[in-house]
DNA sequence: TTTAAATGATAGTAATACTATTTTATTAAA
DNA sequence: TTTAATAAAATAGTATTACTATCATTTAAA
């Protein structure tokens, strides 16, 4: 039996929905790769439809423009994690050992272990990583925020807020911890491997460190006295 | 006595000064406001040019184009808020005081208590908050990090890092926990007025309760036991 | 088989992100 | 005081970006 995971995605982040046709497809699949490779910046939708072989009005019929689909992108991601935490947290009765394995999840590299067809996750990752927080950094937010953009990002930080409190109903702020560990699992891994200074794992870049780091961040603050 | 405080900015940033003409502090004073208003996305040298009473080719001949204002601005800012760190630390001698201090200033709305001319550092701090991260987050931090354009923002986490370590020499990612504060002074303020359900501060976005869980988060962290 | 939906091909526009050139002020050294 | 350098203003022009619109063609469902 080969089960495929689907996301249900926001109607309202597209045109036409991209996993229903093969064009579609072809574009997330594309913009993944283009994004990674030359960063959202300089990606336009007429490389992407040089790169698809379509044209730049092709993509038109799919997104409104790009930030629209960085959102899709971006809210994929999000869902993908929040999929992935659940399957490797579910069989785990202790919260302490369930949020370890959430900021393992969050601060390594992405094997592929959950499959989907058109999507290249461990490339998606790293995206995440150095344009995630353009999806929100924003004069726009408050709108996209009102179209539930972002849905999925904060569905997962109440998820983790929740496994925090279950570590201790008294510590006073679950969801801005919780905010703060999926940032800082990404942040560290960009300054490690781009601004090292900023970090304490220059030199050996390991991410395991960055697991370490989080998870005493996390455990004595929320330690009960 | 009237003194002025002057930052000297790295030369790479800029092709003539903006400090040493009118023009330029005009572009800086304006640059500011503009971006404050539109966000950094929907700035453009013309709207700049338009503001100011100059010309598009007037402004690139003090930036080579927007990102390097960016970078200009940004980099001000750190420089302008270790500086800050250091007025308001000088005297005291208690690194966990010294500590505390350090997060107020980073997480507070500056009042504008050090004066300069021709810059509005409170829309400044709102833009460092939305944009910040932006400055280094391109598929050039290498090169411009090369050129030392992040060296107030490094300088700042350093110093900020060696408190830690006064606070605990045996602390282990002194670094690390010096740039999560930095970015979550800003990120948790954003996330508050912007993504509410993000953060614990939602209801009565109150800045002191950022203040309060930033000082949890590291104390508890670099507690000696 | 018809009909609609999706795609492809082509064209065009307004704005952006620049570069270049020439003219006119301003200032500062000879 | 003239000369020369410097800064600014005025104007023009280009390539690219971010779209919108139209129409013909392929494909796939009724």
């Amino acid at each position: 039996m080969k089960l495929q995971l689907q996301i249900k995605m926001n109607e309202k982040l597209f045109h036409r929905n991209p996993e229903q046709s093969e064009l579609g497809k072809k574009i997330i699949l594309h913009s993944i790769h283009l994004i990674h490779k030359k960063g959202v910046e300089s990606f336009t939708f007429k490389k992407l439809a040089e790169d698809i072989g379509t044209t730049e009005a092709g993509i038109y019929r799919y997104f409104e423009n790009k930030h629209r689909l960085l959102l899709y992108i971006v809210a994929w991601y999000w869902s993908w994690v929040e999929y992935r935490i659940s399957f490797h947290t579910n069989n785990i009765n202790d919260p302490v050992k369930k949020l370890k394995t959430v900021i393992q999840l969050l601060a390594t590299t992405v094997e592929d272990d959950i499959k989907t067809s058109h999507v290249d996750e461990s490339a998606l990752h790293q995206i995440i990583i150095a344009e995630g927080s353009k999806a929100y950094l924003t004069k726009h937010v408050t709108e996209d925020n009102k179209d539930q953009f972002f849905k999925p990002y904060k569905d997962l930080c109440a998820k983790i807020g929740d496994i925090i409190l279950e570590c201790n109903p008294n510590y006073k702020y679950p969801k801005s911890l919780s905010s703060t560990i999926i940032e800082m699992a990404h942040f560290q891994n960009f300054f490690m491997y781009n601004l090292p200074s900023l970090t304490d794992f220059g030199k050996d870049k390991d991410e395991s460190k960055i697991v370490a780091f989080l998870g005493n961040l996390v455990f004595s603050s929320i330690k009960k006295r």
